[in-house]
DNA sequence: CTTGCCCACTCGTCTATACGAGTAAGCGTG
DNA sequence: CACGCTTACTCGTATAGACGAGTGGGCAAG
């Protein structure tokens, strides 16, 4: 049986003044938040609600183009307009950069995804010397040139996150922190070696529309915003060492932070 | 002079498989990006680009819905599409809640938006005792009724913020908390008072699309996700005291935690 | 059985047209 | 001068049709 002889969908009101294309996505909306499609489902094929409804094509495109940009349904050239699954989100706690997980040898990153039983990937990796953004400068404390790295992080397969640290020369250049590979306990660790004690951060958190660059980039969907966050590293002389600008998919995130009501 | 005659859009490339409604996109998000168009500016109309590019006019509005879903530009019935001006920020600090802020007697947020220059507003103000939800039944404890608090925050008339706290009926009911205006220093001081001292807060970050009700409330144009945040208060027994569930228009906000590096 | 082609179905792109409705400025009337 | 109407321009909604391109199943040839 179709489902829309089923009566998942309902009628037109051809007397409400809301248009046509809305209450068609009005309907589709409330079929998928009551479960009647779920997660991954397809949706009936935009032929298949030109007949139901009796409207133009484009009409029903309309509807769809609603849906995708609340970020609800996902089109599938060739096959269908499927109910967008909710992926598994990581979660961050504030006290991820605390010393006591930074004793290890794998980075934060590969560590909470093998515990959470999902398979991590670094990749895009870039380190080299550049010249300092305004923004970054002013973070850095008027620097001219940093060393800048960069990386994007996938979860099984999938592209999460993608992020830049920023480091002052006259603290990064010759040292392990531009390599590849800064070794055990990340740049953080290094930092604390050369003699900068991380005294705290300060993070910077905004959400909005991705550019067609992060859309690439992170394989966005419609309807999905970024997280921007931006992470300063104070050591304990008051002295901004890194800057890290982090660009996430926003459905696949949480943040989650601890504060003393003091 | 036109603005299509001066040079400020390009040609299409008839070879590139690059549709041609994203190639009209890719000219104008280039041109807003680079300031031809500025914050307000009104851009072509639909029919100056009809004739700029010899294409038809849902050729055109399909560029103009692209623009709309990264939240660049707006439309506005019977005058044009706009660059969409970035409003001003509000910044929520980490350390918003501390005692020391709650000493007189205005709200944070009345005394931040004075401080800012703009003018605050509170309304939608409604507190009554409710079911729990399930997920907040779980945060505050496996309580089944609770005290809801609820209000919208306004800047100079814009609506940014939806906010509900939720606590315990054993601790809320009866007290000051119940009443419309708890008093200066607002719930978290009677809840202090009542002998609950805080000791420290959760919070929980996420960013997505808004529905259609928060698009509604929040007056939100297209293009622009909502951060949702949920805080829930601990006092020095460990007992969740109140949650607090916060939808905040994702253009009128920066959030910024400092954290210890311990 | 395997390979490869065809076909039906899907969404993507684009054209052309029509009418409705909000906006703002100009113009004429009182 | 003030008010109200007209008009031109704007975007909003909807129809009908055409062709392209990705997907997957079925069928026929090898």
């Amino acid at each position: 049986m179709s489902p829309l002889s089923s009566g998942l969908l309902g009628d037109l009101d051809p007397t409400s003044d809301r248009a046509v294309f809305r209450q068609i996505a009005d309907q589709l909306r409330e079929a998928i938040d009551r479960g009647r499609f779920r997660e991954g489902e397809k949706l009936p094929s935009e032929a298949e609600l030109v007949d139901h409804y009796g409207v133009s094509r484009m009409t029903v495109r309309n509807s769809f183009s609603i849906l995708q940009g609340e970020g609800l349904v996902h089109a599938e050239h060739g096959k269908g307009v499927f109910v967008r699954p909710r992926p598994p989100v990581r979660r961050l706690a504030s006290d991820r950069f605390a010393r006591r997980h930074r004793e290890q040898g794998k980075s934060a990153f590969i560590v909470e995804a093998d515990a959470a039983g999902s398979h991590p990937q670094v990749d895009s990796l870039e380190v080299k010397e550049e010249k300092a953004s305004q923004d970054i400068s002013t973070r850095l404390g008027s620097v001219r040139r940093v060393l800048a790295r960069r990386r994007r992080y996938l979860l099984d397969g999938r592209p999460v996150e993608f992020a830049t640290s920023y480091l002052p020369l006259d603290i990064a250049r010759g040292t392990p922190i531009a390599e590849p590979n800064p070794g055990p306990g990340g740049i953080y660790a290094r930092l604390e070696e050369l003699g900068h004690r991380l005294d705290h951060f300060e993070e910077e958190i905004r959400a909005r529309m991705p550019s067609p660059a992060e859309v690439k980039t992170l394989h966005l969907a419609a309807g999905v915003p970024v997280i921007h966050l931006v992470r300063t590293a104070f050591d304990s002389d008051g002295r901004p060492v890194e800057v890290c600008d982090t660009v996430m998919a926003a459905d696949a995130y949480v943040l989650s932070y601890q504060l003393p009501a003091t």
